[in-house]
DNA sequence: CCGGTAAGTTAGAGCGCTCCAATAATCCTC
DNA sequence: GAGGATTATTGGAGCGCTCTAACTTACCGG
C-alpha cells in the first residue's frame, strides 16, 4: 500500500488509477509486445492524465545500467570540443544514450574526482576528448567501461580494449606545407605547438616534407597560445637571422597563427603579400574576416561522429579488440596565403 | 545474504568483511559522528581494500534528491557562458552539488527533452542561463524545482519564487557610450543586437545616454553576428547618408564589432585613428591582440558566482519569495577607440 | 469437454542505499 | 553494583523501478 500522497506519481499511481498491477505499467512502458490494445490504452491514459515521469534514478538501479554515456573533455570552449560534440551528441542520441559533460576546466578536478563521479553513477561508455591529462582514475575507468578515446590521448597510451580515433595531424601539416610549396614558397618556418599528442605529429609532418621538397626547416617554439605565436612570429620576422626572412609561416594551431599576423601588423608586414599564413583547427577564429586563415580542418564534427558510433558498437561488444583509425584532414584555403612575392 | 559474487562490492560487501552491519558502514561514509574510532577504522580499511566507491543511482533513489543541479544553456562556446560557468561551479561544488550541463545547440532538445530529463533525473535545482527559448517545459519545471535565471531570461517572464540575476545591460552601454562622449566624439552610431533581453536594454542605455548628452541617435540593425556587424558598418561608412559619417560606433557584442572592425579595414577607415569601436561583453575575442577592442565587461565570472550562492541558498529555503539582483558591468579600454580625429 | 498451448497479467524478489526505531553496550552517579 | 542516561550498533522497512517465474484466462483441435 504504497503512499501516492506526496509528489510525483509513481508506477504504483498509475497502475491503481488505470486498474491494472505495477508490472503491466510496466511492459507498456517499455512498450513490450505482450500487452493488450485495452489494457496498454488505458495506462496510457491514466499516464497522461496523471503527468507521471519514471524515476530516472529507480530505473538505473533496478536496470543496472544508466543509458548515459560521459563525456570528458578540457576545455570546452576551444571550438575544437565544440565541433567535436556536434558530431557526436546526436549519434549517442540516437543510440538512446544521454550525456554526461565533464569539462576538465570548469569542473576543476578532472584528475580524479570527476571520473569517479562518472564512475558512480554507472556511465555505460566513456568518450575521452582531446588531450586530457591521464590520470590513474581514468585509466582505471577506461580498463573498465567501455571507452573510445578521440582526437588526442589513447595513441599514447594503449589500453587493451579501448578505440582510439584521432586526426592525422602528421597529414595536415603535410597539406599545409604543400599548399605553401606550391605558391613557390621555399623559407617556410614553423611555429610549433606543445610537445603534446597533437603538436609533435604536426611539427614533424612540417619537417619531413620540408625535407622531402628539399627545403631547409626552421623550427621556432610556440606553446597553443595567441602570445606564444605573436613572440615566435617577431623572432621570425625581425631579421635577427640576417636576411633569410622566411615568406611563409606554418602555426602549429589557429591560435598560435593569430599571434603571428598581429606580429605581421605590428612590424608592417603585409599578409599575404609579404607573408603567407598557414594554421591548423579551422575555428571559428579562422573564420572571421577580420582574421580569415587559411587553416587546417581536423573534420572535427566527423570524427565525433564516427566516436559516437564506435562507442554504441562496443558498449554492445565490451570485449571486442581496440580499433585504432585516423582520418584526413582537409586544408582550408582562405585569405592568409598567396603566392611568394 | 547479498551476492558480492559480480562486479562491484556494495555496501554488504564492505561490512562482510569490516565485520559490521551495513548500516554502520552508511554511517561511517556520511561520516555520522557517533561512530567509535575502532570501528570507524575498521570500515575504512575495507573500503580501501576492496576498492568501494557507493553506487549514486542507489543512494539517490533512497535519499530522495540527486545532489545535482541542472544548467540549462544555449551556446557553450559563447565565452560569457564558459565565463559564467567557472564562476558558477566552484561554488556549487563547494556546496557539494554534481552539476550537470545542457547546452540547447549541443543537445538540440533544448524545448522539452533536456529540461524533462533533468525533472527525470531528480535534478535539486536549476540554473537557466542566458536566453534560452522558454518552452512548457522550462516553466513547469522550474515553478517545482529551486531555479535561479542568470543573465537574461527572468526578467521577463517572472515566476514566483525564482531568482534573477542579470548584468545590467543598460548602465553597460551607458558606460560605452559616455566613454566615446568623453573622447569628444558627437557622432556616435549604435549596431543594434536581436531585440532579446540583452539586446533591447543595450539599444536603450544608448539612446538614453545620447539624448541625455543632447546628441542625435542614430541606430543601424544587426543580429549579434560577425556579418551583421560587417554589414551595418558598411552602411553607416560607405557615407550612402552624405557627410555625416559617424566617428564612433557602439556594437551590441564583441562580435558584432568585429565585424565593424572588417568594414572599417575593408574601406579603408583606420581604427582607432578615424573611428572608434566599442563592443559588449569582453569576450576572448576583444582580448585578442589582433582585435584589441574596448569592450563592456558584464562580469560574466561574478554572476555565476552570484548566481551559485543564490540557488544553494533557494534550494535550502524553497519558499522564500523570488529576489531580482542586477549586478554593474565595468568598461574594459583596449586599443579600438580614441580621441575624435 | 479436456488437456495443451499461447497470450496476457501479476506477485514478489531484488537493485544498493538511507534512515528510523529498536537493541546492545558503555558510562555514570549514588 | 543497580538503575538510568548516554552512546554505539543493528535490523528492517522502504525508495520506485525491472524482471523472472508463476498464475490466469482464452483458444483449439481431437
Amino acid at each position: 500500500m504504497a503512499s501516492p500522497d506526496t509528489g510525483r506519481p509513481t508506477l504504483e499511481t498509475v497502475a491503481a488509477r488505470a486498474g491494472v498491477s505495477r508490472s503491466l505499467v510496466s511492459l507498456v512502458l517499455r512498450d513490450s509486445p505482450k500487452v493488450s490494445p485495452a489494457r496498454r490504452e488505458a495506462v496510457l491514459r491514466a499516464v497522461a492524465e496523471l503527468g507521471y515521469r519514471p524515476n530516472e534514478a529507480a530505473r538505473r538501479l533496478a536496470e543496472r545500467r544508466s543509458r548515459t554515456v560521459g563525456v570528458l573533455l578540457n576545455d570546452m570552449r576551444q571550438p575544437w570540443f565544440a565541433d567535436m560534440l556536434d558530431g557526436l551528441t546526436p549519434v549517442l542520441h540516437a543510440g538512446g544514450k544521454h550525456i554526461l559533460l565533464g569539462d576538465g576546466r570548469i569542473d576543476r578536478m578532472m584528475d580524479e574526482t570527476l571520473t569517479w563521479s562518472f564512475v558512480d553513477l554507472g556511465v555505460d561508455g566513456l568518450v575521452l576528448a582531446g588531450s586530457i591529462p591521464m590520470s590513474q582514475a581514468i585509466v582505471e575507468a577506461a580498463s573498465t567501461i567501455p571507452t573510445v578515446a578521440v582526437g588526442g590521448r589513447g595513441l599514447d597510451l594503449d589500453l587493451p580494449r579501448v578505440d582510439v580515433l584521432a586526426n592525422d595531424n602528421h597529414l595536415g601539416a603535410t597539406l599545409a606545407v604543400r599548399h605553401l610549396i606550391e605558391f613557390g614558397h621555399i623559407r617556410i618556418a614553423h611555429i610549433c605547438g606543445l610537445p603534446s599528442i597533437a603538436g609533435l605529429p604536426r611539427m614533424h609532418g612540417y619537417q619531413d616534407t620540408m625535407r622531402a621538397a628539399g627545403l631547409e626547416a626552421h623550427i621556432e617554439a610556440g606553446d597553443m597560445s595567441e602570445e606564444g605565436g605573436y613572440r615566435a612570429a617577431v623572432r621570425l620576422l625581425s631579421g635577427s637571422r640576417g636576411a633569410a626572412r622566411p615568406t611563409a609561416i606554418f602555426a602549429a594551431n589557429d591560435l598560435t597563427c593569430v599571434g603571428a599576423l598581429s606580429a605581421a601588423a605590428a612590424l608592417g608586414v603585409r599578409v599575404p603579400e609579404e607573408l603567407s599564413l598557414v594554421g591548423f583547427d579551422n575555428s571559428t577564429l579562422a573564420r572571421l574576416r577580420a582574421l580569415w586563415l587559411t587553416s587546417v580542418d581536423g573534420a572535427a564534427q566527423e570524427l565525433g561522429r564516427q566516436a559516437a558510433r564506435m562507442l554504441l558498437a562496443r558498449i554492445d561488444h565490451p570485449d571486442a579488440p581496440g580499433e585504432t583509425r585516423l582520418t584526413s584532414p582537409r586544408l582550408e584555403v582562405r585569405g592568409s596565403s598567396g603566392p611568394v612575392p
